[in-house]
DNA sequence: TTTATTAATCGTAATATTACGATTAATTAA
DNA sequence: TTAATTAATCGTAATATTACGATTAATAAA
C-alpha cells in the first residue's frame, strides 16, 4: 500500500488532501513563502536560500507546478517561479471552507 | 531519505507543514469532517461510514489525536472522538495567516 | 566552437505512509 | 466464568516520499 484509496471518499475530500500534502513538507512551505515575499524567483535562489541540493528543489518545484500553484518561466538559462494568483485563491477557498466549520459547542468528550 | 531536514527550517514551516501533513490523506479529511457534522463519534461508527478497515482507522485516528486536533474518551468498550476546539483554533490561526497571505499583484511569469 | 551556467531529469538509497489480517486488551453481557 | 464487543497494537506488504549525486539539455558567453 503507502496508497490511498482514493474511490471510496468524495471529490472534495480528495481536493482537499490534495492541496494539503501540496504543504505538508516544509521546504514547500519555506518556497511559498519566499515567492509571496519576493513575488519572483530563479530557482537557484530558492537553492541558496533554503539550503536543499538543486535536483531536491527542482522535485519540490515540480509538485507545486503540477497542481498549479505556481508558475516557472524560462529566461534564458534561468527558470522564473512564481505564485499563480488564480490557483492559489481556488486553493484558498477549498481550505477555508473546510477550517472554518463551526465547531461544536459542548466539549464533547 | 524519505526523512524531511526539519532542522533547516523554521518552526512555523515545519509547524505549517505538520498540520498540513494531518490534512493530507482524505480518511482524514472524511474522519474530521464527519466529527464536525454529529459533534461526537465512536470509532466503530467511522470504520462503516468511510470504509476502511478498522486498524486503519485506528491508525487514522491516532494520527490526529497525536496532533491534539482531537480527543478520545473511552466509554465501556467504545470509545468515543471529538475535535478539540481549542486545538483547532490554534491551528487555524497557523493556517490561516499562511494562506491569507497577500498575493502579489503582477502576475510575474 | 568551446566553455560556462542553470535547471530538469535519472537513478537510487533511506525512510515514511497506507492498508489490513491477526492478535491483544479491556470491558460488558450472559 | 465464559462469550461477545470494541478498539488498540503488531507485523508486514505494497507503495510513496525525500534527498542527492550524476547526467542531460538548453541557453549564453567567450
Amino acid at each position: 500500500m503507502g496508497l490511498a484509496k482514493t474511490e471510496i471518499f468524495t471529490d472534495e475530500q480528495n481536493i482537499i488532501s490534495l492541496f494539503a500534502k501540496a504543504f505538508s513538507h516544509p521546504a514547500r512551505v519555506a518556497i511559498l513563502q519566499k515567492l509571496f515575499v519576493i513575488d519572483t524567483c530563479y530557482c537557484g535562489d530558492l537553492v541558496s536560500e533554503i539550503g536543499l541540493a538543486q535536483p531536491t528543489i527542482s522535485q519540490h518545484l515540480k509538485e507545486l507546478k503540477q497542481l498549479g500553484l505556481i508558475k516557472g518561466n524560462v529566461e534564458g538559462t534561468s527558470v522564473c517561479y512564481c505564485i499563480d494568483p488564480e490557483k492559489w485563491q481556488e486553493m484558498k477557498e477549498v481550505m477555508l471552507e473546510f477550517l472554518n466549520q463551526d465547531i461544536p459547542k459542548p466539549d464533547c468528550c
